[in-house]
Order: structure tokens, then sequence, then C-alpha cells
DNA sequence: GTATGCTTTCGGC
DNA sequence: TTACGGCCGAAAGCATAC
């Protein structure tokens, strides 16, 4: 079997780079895109910011209180996110992308994998030509940059892709992979976070090269079968996962901040029919029954809680999804004590309905 | 014991 | 002195059914 030549491609700081392209002034100062949540007037956190912002210590996150302070100073632009902006742009890309991938998975607004195998007959010299020419198209029609990582799989693209940024081109061929990933720390894999690192780190491990090296009996005693299994091949460079055209997204949600703290019911439930509306309206649209319901509530000390509930017959009723959102935060406030600072409500589980017959059976 | 489904948390972008 | 979004999918954790 011919091996696999996968792709990774990722925009660039990408809503602050949408912002350079709508305003080139920008390019030349620290561009930092923000949520504000509307509690006062510049309450809210940094969804992105371009490179020289990043150079002061602006993060993805951040408080954007912060991020003034970290650009005191400075020449800094300020912008409040334009989705619908960012997505056309996205949508127009993410085209030709699709367009020079036998398959192809988008995994967010600014990022997608390609497999090229058959399209560049498994020559990483090839891809290597093909990924210039995509970077090249995306460039002069959009006037965007992007890295692209080729590997052996997804795995080894991913982390590819992050090793070169901005407009980075990064090739790592099948008789690289182990020189590539060893001396590479292990957060580098993707599930290995803060708190898998300091894990590790207490056993000794500490770069990839020394995962690969930790007996695999061991690991699967610590951090059980799973994950194990998953750390031993990924220190290897092993990965099987094919790139997967993805449909529909599996749930809608929306969250808000509220105006103030509060655990008044009266007062989260304003909040809640609004989000309910419009998670109705972007169901109805896309043709969605759901059975699943849930809320999300974020406290004042910013902990994260959620409640669920999964319904006997799937629904597209606004008064159910109300009713049932009114349920799951009496159930929720009984059993918290903080006030609430952030509301979300959510809808999963699926079903799509094409005529008004099925519809009839969701009322 | 394993498969399956549901609830909750985690963490990336 | 404090101050902090809005999404999404994956996976952990648990209960139940066979």
């Amino acid at each position: 079997m011919q091996p696999r030549v996968i792709m990774l491609a990722d925009l660039d700081y990408f809503f602050a780079q949408c912002e350079e392209k709508r305003d080139p002034d920008l390019k030349s100062k620290p561009v930092v895109v923000c949520v504000y949540s509307g509690r006062t007037v510049e309450s809210g956190a940094v969804s992105t910011a371009n490179y020289i912002a990043r150079e002061y210590g602006v993060k993805s996150g951040m408080p954007i209180f912060l991020a003034k302070k970290k650009l005191q100073n400075t020449n800094a632009t300020f912008l409040p996110v334009d989705h619908e902006f960012y997505k056309m742009i996205s949508n127009r890309i993410m085209a030709i992308l699709k367009d020079h991938a036998d398959r192809f998975e988008q995994v967010s607004i600014d990022e997608a994998y390609l497999d090229v195998s058959q399209k560049v007959n498994g020559e990483f010299e090839a891809a290597k030509q093909l990924a210039q020419d995509i970077k090249n198209i995306i460039e002069a029609q959009e006037r965007i940059t992007c890295s692209i990582g080729i590997g052996p799989n997804k795995l080894i693209a991913k982390i590819a892709s992050d090793s070169e940024k901005p407009d980075g081109l990064t090739v790592v061929r099948p008789t690289q992979v182990e020189g590539f990933l060893s001396s590479l720390s292990v957060d580098r894999l993707i599930g290995v976070g803060k708190k898998t690192t300091e894990r590790m780190k207490a056993l000794g491990i500490n770069t990839i090269g020394e995962l690969a090296m930790f007996d695999v009996v061991r690991l699967r005693e610590i951090f059980g079968k799973n994950l194990g299994d998953y750390f031993h091949n990924a220190s290897l460079g092993l990965d099987n996962e094919d790139v997967q055209e993805r449909g529909e997204a599996e749930s809608i949600s929306r969250i808000a901040t509220l105006r103030q703290d509060t655990r008044e019911l009266q007062i989260i439930l304003i909040k809640t029919k609004e989000l309910c509306a419009d998670i109705h309206f972007s169901a109805m649209r896309r043709k969605l029954a759901f059975r699943s319901v849930g809320i999300i509530a974020i406290m004042a000390d910013l902990t994260v809680h959620t409640r669920s509930k999964t319904l006997d017959t799937p629904t597209i009723e606004m008064a159910t999804l109300e009713t049932v959102v009114k349920e799951l935060l009496e159930r929720f406030l009984a059993d918290s004590s903080l006030e609430i600072r952030r509301i979300g409500v959510k809808v999963s589980a699926f079903e799509t309905w094409k005529d008004k017959k099925t519809l009839m059976e969701y009322t």
C-alpha cells in the first residue's frame, strides 16, 4: 500500500488577519480582536491578536484590560469580532482547499485536513509543490497567508503545521518522523495538555523521544489502556485516523454574559429565552429536530457547570425548549450557591426532517 | 465483562 | 484592588442492559 500524504492547512492569526485584509494600515501595528461582553465598556476577552501584538505578550483568551495594559504606549487597535465577515472569507478559502484534495475535513473556521495521497501519487516532493501552489492561490485571491504541514498522517501534519508560523510550509517525510518528533516537548501532541505534561514530567518524560522509550505497559497502568496506547503510538508518530468529510454540526449552543452576577431565576430566564429563540431559529433554518437540551453556567468565580436532559422524542418546539431549560436551571440553582456570571443553552442529538409530514411528528 | 447511552467536564481555537 | 468570550468536538465518568 502506498503511504498516505496528509496536509493540515491553518489560516494564520485568522480573525486579526481578516481585519488586516479589510484595512491594510493595520498591518504595521498591534491588532487585537475582542469579544466584548457588554457588562462594562471594556469587559471581555481577546479572541485573536496579530503577531505584533503577541510580541507584547497578548494571547487568546486573555481579559481585554490585560491586553490594553500590555499594549499601553503603543498604537494598538482593538476591534470587536465580526464573525460574519470572517466566515465569508473562510468559506471561500475552504472551497479552494477542498478543490485541491482527494478528501477534505474542515476542523474549524480556520483549519482543515487534506488527504492528497492520490493527487500527488504518494510523493512528498509533489505534495510540497502542491502546498506552495495552494498558498499562492489563497494569497492571490484572498490576500491571506496560511501555514501548511505535510506528513504521513494527521498527527504529523498537525504538528508540522504548528512548527513554522506564520506563512509556514513544513514537510515531514516518513523517514524523518522519528527525528522530527524526538526532541519536541510532549505537550506538542494533541491530547497532552498542562495536566498530562506535569504527570509525565514526574515520570521523567519531557520529550516525545523520551515518551517513545517509556514502557507501554506502565503507560497503560498509569493513564489507562486507551490513553496509554494513544500516547505510545503518538510518540512513534503513528496515527491511523482518516481524513473524513464532516457533516452538520452536532450541536448548536448560545452563551451570553449577564449584566450582573445573579441567582434570580426570573432574571436569568429573560436571557435564556433570547438564547432559546436564537437556537430555535438556527435549528429551524437547518431543518433539525433536537433530542438533547442542556444549559451551561459560568459562575462568579469562573467555574463552569452544565446540566442536560435527553428527551424521549426529538422536538422542534420552542415551548419545549424553554420549559426544559427552565427545569434544568431550577435544578442547577438548587444544587449550587454561587452567583451566575454567564449563562448558555445548547441543543444536540439531531434528527433532520425534510417534509411537512415528518415535521408534524416532532411537534 | 462488554456494549451502549447519557451526563458532565476538558480544552482548542 | 479588581478586572475574563463564545463557540465547538472529544473524552471522561457513570449507569444500565445484555
